[in-house]
DNA sequence: AAGGGCCTCAACCGCTATAGA
DNA sequence: CTCTATAGCGGTTGAGGCCCT
């Protein structure tokens, strides 16, 4: 990949804009509107690369920019959206009207990664730093790297996932816990993929035994995740709101991390045999209606213990 | 008043993704 | 398919303001 020589030319002026500067790039773009960066300074008459007007127009000079304070509920959005995310500012800007992703990432640089860490929550994993917290899912979890079966539960999980519906899932997320605190005892169920997918009950009873028996396995905030192919952005953020376990959720959404993936995708994991676990996953018959659990024992005798 | 440390946030850097020739 | 230009993203930097001693 050639990188595109920026900001190395001569005669390129660096740092704080001045108002003339800005004035100068917005007469040009209310003109001549957006894009064509790499020659705008040129033709607006200033004396910056274009990536420069471009980042300037787009987190400071937009009509639509937001300024001021962020509200208690925009807080809220974007700890709940980081919970789901990571740290996809863009992504998460798309939920908040007005703001820019560098507005959000240096307010949760200075803020709300401080406030989380006040209330005795990690910034990162959103999961209480106290190891004797009682919730489950707040007790430390093995990293995803330690475990192989468990990487590889994400997808089988995953190759089933797609085959349930957006009712289902919506189910599971919202407020279903009744069926989860049964699943939790219900050992024995198996894991069928062939159960109709639009038979909720059955099907949420297998996707959250595999949740809770299984809780500290799972693990990812890839943006390979599904989840986003499922449900609109807008759905998303309606489900963090109504959602009473937030872990639940980013439980769910490790499952579905791992859809789509290919061996060359995660081939550069360090201590992942991709090879096998894909060669264990091609082999696996669907039509098998395999019990979940006794596929994972036999993988756990083939590549590994199963924590 | 001074100056040192801390905080904030605009801007930059380095990289990847994507489109189009 | 390859190459190149451009757009976009996330991490980092540093200037300037604020606060404390």
């Amino acid at each position: 990949m050639v990188r595109t020589p920026c900001c190395k030319e001569e005669g390129i002026k660096k740092g704080a804009w001045t108002p003339e500067e800005d004035q100068k790039l917005i007469a040009y773009i209310q003109r001549h509107g957006e894009g064509g960066w790499r020659t705008l300074p040129e033709k607006a008459g200033l004396k910056r690369c274009g990536k420069s007007c471009r980042l300037r127009w787009a987190n400071y000079l937009r009509p639509d920019i937001k300024r001021g304070e962020f509200t208690p509920e925009e807080d809220d959005t974007i700890i709940k959206l980081h919970a789901l995310k990571g740290n996809k500012w863009a992504a998460i800007a798309t939920h908040l009207a007005g703001r820019t992703d560098n507005e959000i990432k240096n307010y949760w640089n200075t803020n709300l990664k401080k406030r989380l860490k006040q209330k005795g929550l990690d910034p990162t994993t959103h999961q209480p730093i106290d190891s004797t917290d009682q919730t489950g899912f707040g007790q430390e979890k093995p990293k995803l790297t330690s475990s192989s079966s468990a990487r590889l539960l994400n997808r089988v999980a995953s190759k089933y996932a797609v085959d349930l519906n957006r009712d289902l899932l919506t189910g599971i997320i919202i407020g279903n816990s009744t069926i989860i605190a049964e699943d939790s005892q219900n050992s024995g169920h198996v894991y069928s993929p062939t159960e109709n997918s639009t038979n909720t009950a059955p099907n949420s009873r297998s996707l959250s035994s595999v949740l809770m028996n299984n809780t500290s396995t799972f693990s990812g905030l890839s943006d390979k995740c599904s989840f986003s192919e499922l449900f609109s952005n807008e759905e998303i953020s309606d489900m963090y709101m109504n959602v009473d376990n937030v872990g639940l959720m980013e439980e769910l959404k490790g499952m579905l991390s791992y859809d789509n993936v290919s061996a060359g995708d995660i081939k550069d994991s360090p201590d992942v045999n991709v090879a096998d676990e894909m060669e264990i996953l091609d082999s696996w018959n669907v039509e098998d209606d395999l019990d979940l659990e006794k596929f994972v024992s036999s993988l756990d005798s083939k590549i590994g213990v199963f924590v």
